[in-house]
RNA sequence: GGCCCCAUGGUCAAGUGGACUAAGACACCGGCCUUUCACGCCGGUAACCCGGGUUCGAAUCCCGGUGGGGUCACCA
C-alpha cells in the first residue's frame, strides 16, 4: 500500500435532518438509520440538524421527543442542537442570518428577486392556469419589476418574497449514489420557486443547501421523496458557488396498501411500537431489512454486524412495503436469544406497569422475575405479551379460560384428580423439577389416567391458562405454597360448579 | 396532467448475459417433537408485469406499453 492511499480522505460527514412537526416515523427513522450506519461504516460524522423553519407547524414537543426516541433506537449523534459542535446552531431557526446573508448576495448577484405577489394571487393564478390544462408555473410577472414598481408595492406594505431566477431551459443532472445518473428538463421540472418567505424564513430547498454546504455534509442520504427536489437544490448549490455533495435517495417505505405512510396505517411511529413491547434492536434489524440486504441469507444481525456488511450500493431502488409480521418475528428472535438480563431489563416497565413488580424490586423480587422471564419468553412475540403471559406467576386474581373449563374441569372425577395432585405436591421434598415431577407421574400410574388427564387441570388451576411453559417449570416457579393454595381454589371451583 | 423514479412469490429480498428446473426469510399449509402453546426440525403452495428487439443464449441489456410510487406550496 503506498502511501498516498492510506491517507485518509476528507471525513465523511452526513445528517439526518427532521422537522419538529410530529413524532419519528418508521421511514424517517430508517433514513436515520441509513445515515447513521454509513457514518459508523466510513468512521465518519453523523450530524443531527432540526429543520424547524415552519412556524405555523412547529410543535414544541417534537423535537425533544424525535430526539428521545432516536436515543431510545442508540442512533446517537456527534453533532446536534442539544450538544452543539464546530458547525452550529444546529437548529434552522437559529440560523436566519445566514439565509438571509446568503439570499443578499443572489440579490445582488441577479440571482434571485423580489416577489411582490400574495400567496392569494398566486393560488388564483394556478387555478386558472390549471383550469386551462396547462402547467401551474410561476408566470414571472415580478421578475423584472422597475425600480418605482417596486417602490409602489413597498409603499403598499407588502412584504415580498425572494424567489430564485431559475434556468427555463435544459436540463439538470443529479449523480445519484444508488439511482446513477437521473437528469431533469429544467423547463418541465421547476420554476423560479420561492427560497424566502416573506416572514424572513427560507423555505426548505434554500435552507437545506445553505446548511448541506456550510455544515461541511458530504453525503446527502435521504428519502427518495427528494429526488425531484434535488435540480432544485443544485440551482441555489451553483448560483451559491458551492461545490455539490454525493445524494443518494434512498427507497421510500410504504404502507401495506403502497400508499404513503400516514397515521391511518395503524402503527407508523416508533413510539408506538416501543409502546407495544418492540425492541430497538429488532426495529433496526428490522428497518436495515428494508431497502438494504447483505447479499446473503442473513436475517437476525447485530448492530455491529450490519454496520460491517452496509454499503449505499446494495441498497435497493424500489420502495419496500413494510411487514409488520416479519418485524414482530425478528422481535421475537430477539427476546429469546438475547442476553437475559437485556430482556430483564426492557420488559420491566412493563411489568411495574402491570404492579407485576414493585418499582423498586429488591433482589429477591428481580430473581422471581427473571425465573419467571426465562420461563416464558421464548414462546412470545413481544414486551406486551411476555407481560400478558406473565401475569398469573405475579398475582393469583385471575379468572379460568373459559374454553379450559369447559374441556378440563367439568369431566368426571377432576376434583379428585386435583385433589390428589395437590396431596402429592404437598409432600414433595425438595421441591425440584425432578421431584416434583416425579410426585405426579407416581399419581397418574396410581389413578391409571393418561397424563393430561391431570396435567391439563394442573395448569388450568395454577395458571388459569390451558399454555404457557411446561408445568413442572410452572410448578416450581410458583413454589410449593402457591400451587396448593391455587389447587384448594380449583378443586372448590370444581365442586361449585358440580352443585 | 407535466416531470422523475421503480417493477422477481401476499411481503422483504438474492440475482449484474450461461452455474436459474430462480436462493433465503416472513406469512400460510402439512408433518415431527411435546402434558399444552410456543420454540426447534422436516416438507409444501407461491414470483421474473406485458410486448417487441439485441444475442448462440436474457430475470439480467435496449425500446415501447402497462402498473405502482414520488413530486409539482411563502410544508419539509
Amino acid at each position: 500500500m503506498t502511501q498516498k492511499e492510506i491517507v485518509p480522505m476528507d471525513a465523511i460527514r452526513v445528517r439526518f435532518a427532521p422537522s419538529p412537526t410530529g413524532s419519528l416515523h418508521i421511514g424517517g427513522a430508517r433514513t436515520a438509520l441509513f445515515n447513521w450506519l454509513y457514518a459508523r461504516k466510513t468512521g465518519g460524522v453523523f450530524v443531527l440538524r432540526l429543520e424547524d423553519t415552519d412556524t405555523e407547524r412547529f410543535i414544541a414537543a417534537a423535537a425533544e421527543g424525535i430526539f428521545s426516541t432516536l436515543r431510545w433506537l442508540a442512533l446517537g449523534w456527534d453533532e446536534g442542537p442539544d450538544k452543539g459542535g464546530p458547525f452550529g446552531p444546529y437548529a434552522q431557526s437559529e440560523r436566519k442570518p445566514l439565509y438571509t446573508a446568503e439570499a443578499q448576495r443572489l440579490l445582488e448577484a441577479g440571482s434571485a428577486f423580489r416577489c411582490y405577489c400574495t400567496p392569494d394571487e398566486l393560488a388564483q393564478h394556478r387555478e386558472e392556469v390549471r383550469k386551462r390544462g396547462e402547467v401551474a408555473r410561476y408566470s414571472g410577472r415580478c421578475r423584472h419589476l422597475t425600480e418605482d414598481e417596486r417602490r409602489a408595492k413597498e409603499e403598499q406594505g407588502i412584504r415580498p418574497a425572494l424567489r430564485i431566477a431559475a434556468p427555463a431551459e435544459g436540463t439538470t443532472v443529479v449523480t445519484d449514489l444508488v439511482r446513477g445518473e437521473v437528469s431533469f428538463d429544467n423547463r418541465a421540472s421547476f420554476d423560479d420557486y420561492i427560497i424566502m418567505k416573506s416572514n424572513g424564513m427560507p423555505t426548505y430547498n434554500f435552507a437545506c443547501v445553505v446548511d448541506d454546504h456550510t455544515m461541511g455534509i458530504t453525503d446527502v442520504i435521504r428519502a427518495e421523496e427528494h429526488l425531484s427536489n434535488t435540480p432544485k437544490q443544485i440551482i441555489v448549490y451553483h448560483a451559491l458557488g458551492y461545490p455539490l455533495p454525493r445524494f443518494a435517495h434512498v427507497p421510500m417505505i410504504l404502507a401495506p396498501d403502497r400508499s404513503k405512510l400516514s397515521k391511518r396505517h395503524g402503527a407508523t411511529a416508533v413510539e408506538e411500537f416501543r409502546e407495544q413491547g418492540y425492541l430497538p434492536e429488532a426495529i433496526l434489524n428490522y428497518l436495515a431489512l428494508l431497502g438494504w440486504s447483505p447479499g446473503d441469507e442473513r436475517e437476525v444481525m447485530g448492530i455491529e454486524e450490519i454496520v460491517s456488511m452496509f454499503s449505499l450500493d446494495s441498497v435497493s431502488k424500489h420502495a419496500a412495503i413494510y411487514d409488520v409480521k416479519k418485524l414482530t418475528w425478528i422481535n421475537a428472535q430477539y427476546l429469546s436469544n438475547l442476553p437475559i438480563e437485556r430482556v430483564v431489563e426492557t420488559v420491566l416497565p412493563f411489568f411495574q406497569a402491570r404492579n407485576l413488580v414493585s418499582d423498586q424490586p429488591a433482589t429477591q423480587e428481580m430473581e422471581y422475575a427473571i425465573r419467571v422471564i426465562d420461563a416464558v419468553r421464548s414462546r412470545i412475540h413481544t414486551l406486551v405479551e411476555l407481560a400478558d403471559a406473565s401475569a398469573y406467576f405475579f398475582s393469583a386474581d385471575f379468572s379460568y379460560d373459559e374454553k379450559g373449563v369447559r374441556k378440563h374441569f367439568t369431566k368426571e372425577g377432576v376434583a379428585q384428580v386435583l385433589t390428589r395432585g395437590r396431596e402429592a405436591l404437598a409432600r414433595v421434598e425438595p421441591f425440584t423439577l425432578e421431584e416434583t415431577e416425579k410426585a405426579y407421574r407416581e399419581v397418574i400410574g396410581g389413578m391409571e389416567i393418561s397424563g393430561g388427564a391431570l396435567i391439563h387441570p394442573t395448569r388450568l388451576a395454577l395458571s388459569g391458562r390451558t399454555v404457557g411453559p411446561g408445568l413442572f417449570d410452572i410448578i416450581v416457579i410458583l413454589g410449593k405454597e402457591k400451587c396448593l393454595a391455587r389447587l384448594d381454589r380449583a378443586i372448590a371451583f370444581v365442586n361449585a360448579c358440580k352443585a
